[in-house]
DNA sequence: AAAATAGTGTCTATGAGACACTATAGT
DNA sequence: ACTATAGTGTCTCATAGACACTATTTT
């Protein structure tokens, strides 16, 4: 094949990056503040949750925003989201998935913040301890279903009204729902909001809650012993005042990416 | 409900970063770079090819890489890429979607760089042009179907030699091609790397090409003549020394994220 | 006519939804 | 016994794969 033109030219650029410096050079100390911020998502009550943080400072004095910090020099992009969720939420050990980098320049009025957005996936008793927590609010989460293609969620307060989100959280937490509604069918994320020995039940509620939408329980049950992913413990339920499921766990013999 | 702990105590960080400021403060003017790399990515003569500059400098010297450049402060990511794009390949117009944030603290020896990294489809008329460009290398693209759940891509030469590829562009490319074997099923992307009017086999070449296994005819036709998203133009081939074949284009009534 | 690919019709296997039925805990 | 949910068996329907067959162009 002929597909290549090998450098030949003396006007080749010494550096992927020199003709850029053409434009940039006396601002090439200026480089953008990198920070992470971090979605933490539970499931409970046939809702979604997320944590927030209330700003007492501008700019978006007043407003509630997803908790993070800047990227240090000598950590990497997910070490910086632990350590967020480690800081503000004493959380270690989570779930913790990279969702996209937002970079609007205008995202910040104060001056240029690039972010680098992370989800989080909380099981019903790591997010019963967020709750007991101070300064922070486990506020319910809903998208429209609408919403499929694009758009931001809707965070509301303990009493139900609608939280006003700093920067353009919102539209983060937005894409979190949506790209968790399209994991779900092939990625094992159900597991990672449900405590370590489960029902079947439990299961398909998070899976709807997560959906927004209702899922038939036959094909669910069918659909989950036979990917091969769960091991049910001989272990049942008691004290529930019906006949007790059987409570499985995720299968750690089977590779699942 | 009482999820709600609202503010109360006077010892909540002012800001959302300052805790980060404490061990930060020193260094608070060393910020991070932060650079875009664009893969650019067509299907032809059933291989995957992308666009590669080879480095003439440290460090890296004699590698090859994506081509990118750090992003300006007062230009978004997508702008970012774009001018990359357009720099870089003489290209505009072309569909164009964030991959992902490389930002392992060594994976550039000098100093700190974070990449957002974007990937660009090109269609086989915007493919022959790059290859008719000078000091660029349209490079064949491998990655093994094993390596689904990770693992870097594999770059040749035109004479099918390995090609040494600088930092973790590898692993990008590796990431690149499945994302695009992911999407495949639920998004339109097939269609990006055809002409505005193709055969169902072209479609299914590429599909077959992007995903590194064949793929059933008749229930390719099936599924795409089905789905909708297909418009027939009426028109068909010509001098094809066989039957020829109806173009197809894309049916622009249905909406399609 | 031969070669080559386009396109259709039909059968079968598989998985999802619907529904009826049985099982087992607490009260 | 009653209630509520767990779990099974079976039927139907939609979709994918397999295969046979017909159609239409160039050489």
């Amino acid at each position: 094949m002929t597909d290549t033109k090998l450098e030949k030219s003396p006007d080749i650029p010494p550096e992927n990056d020199s003709e850029f410096l053409e434009t940039y050079d006396a601002s090439v100390f200026d480089h953008p503040s990198v920070t992470v911020d971090v979605a933490l998502i539970s499931v409970t009550k046939g809702s979604l949750w997320t944590l927030l943080v209330r700003r007492r400072e501008p700019p978006f004095s007043g407003y509630w925003a997803l908790p993070g910090g800047f990227v240090g020099l000598d950590e990497s992009l997910e070490e910086a989201a632990s350590r967020v969720l480690s800081t503000k939420a004493g959380l270690s050990g989570v779930f913790l998935e990279q969702l996209y980098t937002f970079g609007q320049p205008d995202r910040d009025p104060r001056t240029r913040v690039i972010t680098v957005a992370y989800y989080a996936l909380l099981d019903r008793e790591q997010a019963r301890r967020l709750r007991s927590q101070h300064e922070v609010l486990v506020s319910r989460v809903a998208v429209d279903w609408e919403g499929e293609t694009g758009g931001p969620a809707t965070a509301f307060g303990g009493d139900g009204d609608v939280l006003e989100l700093a920067f353009d959280h919102g539209e983060i937490l937005g894409m979190v729902v949506r790209r968790l509604r399209g994991k779900l069918d092939y990625s094992p994320i159900g597991f990672e909001l449900l405590p370590p020995r489960f029902t079947l039940h439990e299961l398909q509620t998070v899976h709807e809650t997560l959906l927004g939408r209702p899922l038939n329980k036959d094909s669910f049950r069918r659909r989950m012993t036979a990917s091969g992913v769960l091991e049910a413990t001989g272990v049942k339920q008691a004290d529930v005042g019906h006949r007790p499921a059987e409570l499985y766990r995720l299968n750690k013999e089977i590779p699942h990416g």
